[in-house]
DNA sequence: AATGAATGAGGTTTCATTCAT
DNA sequence: TATGAATGAAACCTCATTCAT
């Protein structure tokens, strides 16, 4: 069988094999069954990405690419609690229909080589990291974020919470982790609510305690 | 040499087959070099642990048993925020000094079997959880804690935090992410001052904005 | 395009299969390669050539044509002395400007296969072998050469001095001998009539000492 | 079956090693093939040499250890032609009991690669060269061998033919060459006779012409 | 009981060969 | 007819696992 290989086939490959990284990880992820599940002979694989290494790298790039995308996006604003409910929507809906993509997050994550993990978060995490800061930066000039609130720390903070989202969505033990505290499925309607009331009251306390005092006559 | 394999023998096994673990991962642990650490033969291994995997999951329920420890045994206090600069400090040293615990930890929570991520989330997470929520349920009954917080939800924010909090000590990557976000080694002497002040700062005005509004006139 | 095969193009792959098998050897030899060099499309080639095999011993029985007519109409002369230095200068020239042909040479040699072997040297030495047969055979009746002389072996002594020569000229393993044997570069204007002079001494001493001794009164 | 390995596995997995790569030479040489041969599994190869090219490169030195030995040490007398018969004997016989070690120097100047190619002629010829070269220098000196005789080329025309001599002993295309040339196999009874004679007869006359007229009166 | 040499299945990667376009 | 993408067999090499010593 002799079908060209079109632009297709070659999405389809990265995404297989983005699958495959993220459910094996980089070590067992095994390329024939990346090329079975593509539908191509592993040849085809090997025409196009020149060694394992470098496929993953190039799943890896588009999958960060995507999530940035994703939060970067979501993120405007200028109502900081809209912002938020945005940002939760997009994480809900990303996370569900690319677990894989989180999945390939998580995998690199577990990188043991100091200098590669090094350059993937420099990579990654860079761009939302400053999104956030100036963010809170912003806030508290503003005055709806308390004054000695670090931003760099409240940043970090506050992404935390949007990554460990992100798995609870994506990966398999995070899932059911979410079902032993919260008692419910994380993709019931149940959840969506109450968990997107839930950290937004957290934040916007953590945040900004005296607005949420002020709520509250 | 008649030394039957003695209790220490056994954990050292286990101790330097977690710390390959936790450095390479699953897939790339090499037994022959746990043996070599170990200092016995990889024939020994075998007599002890069935296989590779069978291995890997005694490393891992190991972990976590110590893990959970650690953390259960902190969080004793009658004063809340006490109880958390416990357990902050319990995570400070325990990341240090066991980084293979913790890499275990995040290593199985890349598990892609459904049915043994469930396992596995029961018998760890499980002890957590309702030790977070009860505390949560006591403070918001006895005040301390703002009464529209879930317990549930507000343990599970606790706990993703914390959870970012081992891993950013115990994992390049996150180390890297840290550094990234907050400019400094989350080893030095000034993140492990600004970390307790601000974590607590950003948890208490969380779950009880009131009090952090009162410190303030 | 509607080029044709012509006979140019024909001739410009094997040509450059000739280059590359005698560059890389038949194993390390790809057809890929061959096909670019010469402009064509991998099709072409297994069009016109059954298979690799096939294609390097079309290569091969080429070169091996190339090679004998150019020493058995370089060797053309009434003189014993011109015509060897008419062969040595055709050596020189042949090798340098066609060191693959050479090369091939040299590869078909290492055939480990016993039938394939015979047939390969019967084409290639044939004609060689019975023209120096005959031009010692001559000289002999004509007292130019030592009576004691066998014909065959004598032919069989001067064409391995010939073809070690050859060797010399287009094999990199042999041109760095060639260095440590004579302290040059057998490329070298001091080599070429240094090795002319001593060849045509040696030859002319080994099969004909008398003719020398006249020289030296 | 888990034999440990002896000795003289070790041997014989070199020899048949050697066999493999002097038989199809490097390239296509197959790591199996030589397990098999040696009654060993891959596995055992790659214990002992790191990989193909390292094993390669092992009985290469191995051969030319082997070789050398058995050139130097077979030309030591203080009579040239003595010396030479000497010579031509070792030739004959280790030719035939070790074709592999002839194959594999043959093999080798195969080799494409001008660096490696001119690192092996460095450790391999150097020895002989530099033989030849004194005893030739010494012939001279002494009046045994004429005077405009070059001692580099000389030795080299030397080398060159008993180079030959190898081959014709221990490769299938150069044994056929010599049926072609000579009429009878190289291994027959009438071949070792004359082919001694005669070329102790060429070599002499073409280094000291006179001493070979002064059997002629 | 402990050892570690040997095994060999299985993964990555290459490239001769095919055949739809 | 020419193309070159796709195929997939086959080679290298690794390392979990076994078992003779």
């Amino acid at each position: 069988m002799l079908k060209k290989l079109s632009e297709e086939k070659q999405k389809l490959i990265l995404e297989k094999a983005t699958d495959e990284f993220g459910r094996c990880g980089k070590a067992d992820a095994k390329i024939s069954r990346i090329a079975g599940a593509a539908g191509v002979s592993v040849g085809v694989i090997y025409k196009y990405y020149t060694d394992k290494d470098t496929l993953f790298h190039i799943c890896l790039e588009n999958s960060l690419k995507t999530l940035s995308e994703v939060l970067t996006t979501s993120g405007a604003s200028n109502d900081a609690e809209e912002m938020l409910r945005n940002i939760l929507a997009s994480i809900r809906e990303f996370s569900k229909e690319n677990p894989s993509v989180i999945r390939m997050y998580h995998a690199i994550t577990s990188e043991p080589d100091e200098k590669e993990a090094a350059e993937l978060a420099a990579e990654i995490e860079g761009i939302s990291s400053s999104l956030y800061k100036d963010w809170i930066s912003d806030g508290i000039e503003a005055g709806t974020i308390r004054e000695d609130a670090s931003p760099e720390m409240s940043a970090f903070f506050f992404d935390n919470l949007l990554m460990m989202l992100h798995f609870s969505y994506a990966l398999p033990y995070y899932r059911q982790r979410y079902r032993i505290y919260c008692g419910k499925d994380v993709d019931s309607a149940a959840s969506e609510k109450l968990l997107e009331e839930q950290l937004v009251a957290f934040l916007k306390a953590a945040l900004n305690p005296a607005a949420q005092q002020g709520g509250k006559p």
